[in-house]
RNA sequence: GCACCCGUAGCUCAACUGGAUAGAGCGCUUCCCUCCGAAGGAAGAGGUUGUGAGUUCGACCCUCGCCGGGUGCACCA
């Protein structure tokens, strides 16, 4: 158990015995370090409920607290603060155990659920581009850190590998295709057949009608035309694999759009068949009279036209997923723009009889330099392929020019590692909700807030072992004993992790671990500069040295929570 | 028109059930490598948290109004 989580039940304990609700025993980490080490805003909380002075109620608090073992009296400040010291002694216990648990004193949820991450979710025949970095990078990291904390996780890549772009590849592809060009870079050449195809239907009837009939041909099951299109899904998913193989990001399920076609008729003909859905206008819609915000909003099933819709394959999908998976929570990774849509499919649902938890993990959209969306169809976006590739080119030349004696393989590697790193890190760093503004400088700038600080920060201490290693230092298998102010604020931040990564998927949000990762490098720093290590001697050296090891393991282990690799050397 | 999101230092962003003096990075000024890695550290300047009320011991956070920006809103995904 946590520090911080002993010192919450024996709060819990004194509230109880002083007749106020346990449940208000919050411990945190002092806002201040200059009040001590953590406070509690309980006696504040309950003087608001009880109508009571909030600095006398803590002072009956404290009489019914016993914390001797942890921390000095704690003190009533402030408006009501409990503020608590812990002993150099329990700090010192309470870092050991983190030091000696290879959970590095995280504990697992208490009761696992079953959780599926859907994201990343890419079109078929298209690029990856910048708009999909959010939810990969957003998706695996929370995926990352869902099943650290012992949840079951499905990750599902709902890919987009059905729709109307088909009918004109299939028509390029029979009259325009390039098999060398398709051979060397298969989506290119894909992008290339849509675009003329478009081109040529502006002019020509004809073609447009044609095209429009390799559609329904391939939507009737034409051989050659579901072969044309099989085809095309697997050139296109090769190119993906690649990319997420290079960003270190795997799914458990690949279960597009297409996937789900046969189960779409039979589904909109039994939500009509017990009213959950009614036909309006031509098409067939589901209404939700009782939920304000969508009463002038229905969800549209089927198209007047017969064609189904975007919200039918969703609820075709929650209903396979619940099937299959019976899953505690679904959460849907995917941008802002959608929550109306989520709003709609969640209460279609709800109307089915789905209890699982659904959630929109929603994220802001990415701009560019004039701060305007960059827009998926322009045709102008930005290649995922191509950005991963200019963040490690650009890496390279600047590990090249600080650290010229690793070889040209080491060099190129943690190039890879420190490119993705940032690219990665410069998404996650940020509130997930703010609109992101997309710049090469600050993505690939290694100074400040970025993963090559963190990354930095890791190989520093490895670089100390390696030089006590190589200068023959004699490690004392003695226990950590914390003293300096510097050392007792990097016990304080190491003792923190557990309750970072609870607080991180509570809200679904991994900026607050890089904010924590963030001040931990910037502690050690601080450490650093003010507590020689190999400079010190006997136990005080294997007390440091077994500080910082701590440290570059929760570096090493928060980062890879990211999705963020570390290298040995940079 | 309606709904949702956002407005914090020059710029990009944080701020843990409402809590103590609103914090970082970039940029700017000045220092620190015969020194465990300077991709680092120390110090400084920079704020009426868009605005006006309200709620209370206390508001960046909750409520209402207003201003400004973004996104979505019946047959695209």
């Amino acid at each position: 158990m946590s520090l911080q989580s002993l010192l919450e039940s024996r709060l819990a304990t004194a509230l109880g015995n002083a007749g106020i609700d346990p449940a208000i025993g919050i411990v945190t980490p002092a806002a201040n370090a200059q009040f001590g080490d953590f406070q509690s805003n309980a006696a504040m909380v309950a003087a608001k409920s009880q109508k009571k002075n909030p600095r006398e109620l803590a002072t009956s608090i404290l009489n019914y607290l016993q914390v001797e073992d942890l921390c000095e009296p704690p003190t009533v400040a402030g408006a009501g603060f409990i503020n608590f010291k812990v002993l150099d002694s329990a700090l010192s216990d309470a870092v050991n155990r983190v030091r000696n648990d290879a959970c590095l004193g995280v504990t697992p949820v208490p009761h696992a659920k079953t959780i599926i991450i859907d994201f990343s979710s890419p079109n078929v025949a298209k690029p990856m581009h910048v708009g999909h970095i959010r939810s990969t990078i957003l998706g695996d990291s929370l995926s990352r850190i869902a099943r650290h904390l012992g949840h079951h996780v499905i990750t599902d890549n709902h890919i987009g590998d059905w729709g109307t772009q088909f009918g004109k590849v299939i028509y390029g592809w029979k009259h325009l295709l390039n098999r060398d060009a398709l051979y060397k870079s298969p989506i290119d050449e894909l992008v290339r057949l849509y675009r003329e195809v478009n081109a040529l239907e502006e002019h020509d009837p004809v073609i447009k009608e044609t095209v429009r009939g390799e559609l329904v041909k391939l939507q009737q099951g034409d051989v050659e035309n579901l072969e044309i299109w099989k085809q095309a899904v697997a050139l296109s998913w090769k190119e993906f694999e690649h990319l997420y193989a290079l960003l270190d990001i795997t799914f458990d399920e690949r279960l597009g759009e297409s996937f789900y076609n046969d189960a779409l008729e039979p589904l909109v003909d039994r939500l009509l068949a017990h009213e959950i859905a009614r036909e309006s206008e031509g098409a067939v819609c589901i209404f939700f009279p009782d939920i304000p915000a969508l009463q002038e909003k229905p969800c549209l099933i089927r198209k007047s036209d017969g064609g189904f819709l975007y919200a039918t394959t969703d609820l075709a999908t929650l209903e396979y997923r619940e099937k299959r998976w019976k899953a505690d929570a679904v959460w849907y990774v995917t941008g802002s723009p959608q929550q109306l849509h989520f709003e709609q499919v969640f209460a279609a649902g709800r109307k089915m009889g789905i209890e699982t938890d659904l959630r929109h993990i929603a994220f802001g959209s990415i701009l560019g330099d004039d701060r305007k969306m960059m827009k998926t169809r322009s045709g102008e976006n930005v290649e995922l392929g191509g950005l991963l590739r200019e963040a490690i080119e650009r890496s390279l030349a600047v590990v090249e020019e600080k650290n010229p004696d690793l070889s040209k393989s080491q060099q190129e590697e943690v190039a890879r590692i420190i490119g993705l790193g940032a690219v990665k890190y410069a998404d996650l760093m940020q509130h997930r909700l703010t609109d992101y503004v997309f710049s090469w400088d600050k993505m690939l700038s290694f100074q400040g807030n970025t993963a090559p600080y963190l990354q930095n920060a890791y190989v520093r201490i490895r670089s100390i072992f390696r030089k006590a290693e190589a200068e023959g230092v004699e490690i004392l298998p003695a226990p950590i004993s914390i003293s300096e102010s510097a050392e007792r604020a990097l016990a304080l931040q190491i003792l923190k992790f557990g309750e970072t990564l609870h607080a991180v998927l509570e809200d679904q949000r991994p900026n607050l671990l890089c904010l924590y990762l963030y001040e931990l490098a910037d502690t050690f720093h601080h450490f650093y500069e003010a507590c020689p290590i190999l400079k010190s001697e006997g136990g005080i050296r294997s007390s440091r040295m077994a500080l910082a090891g701590v440290t570059s393991q929760v570096l090493k282990i928060g980062l890879g929570l990211l999705g963020i690799g570390v290298p040995e050397r940079m």
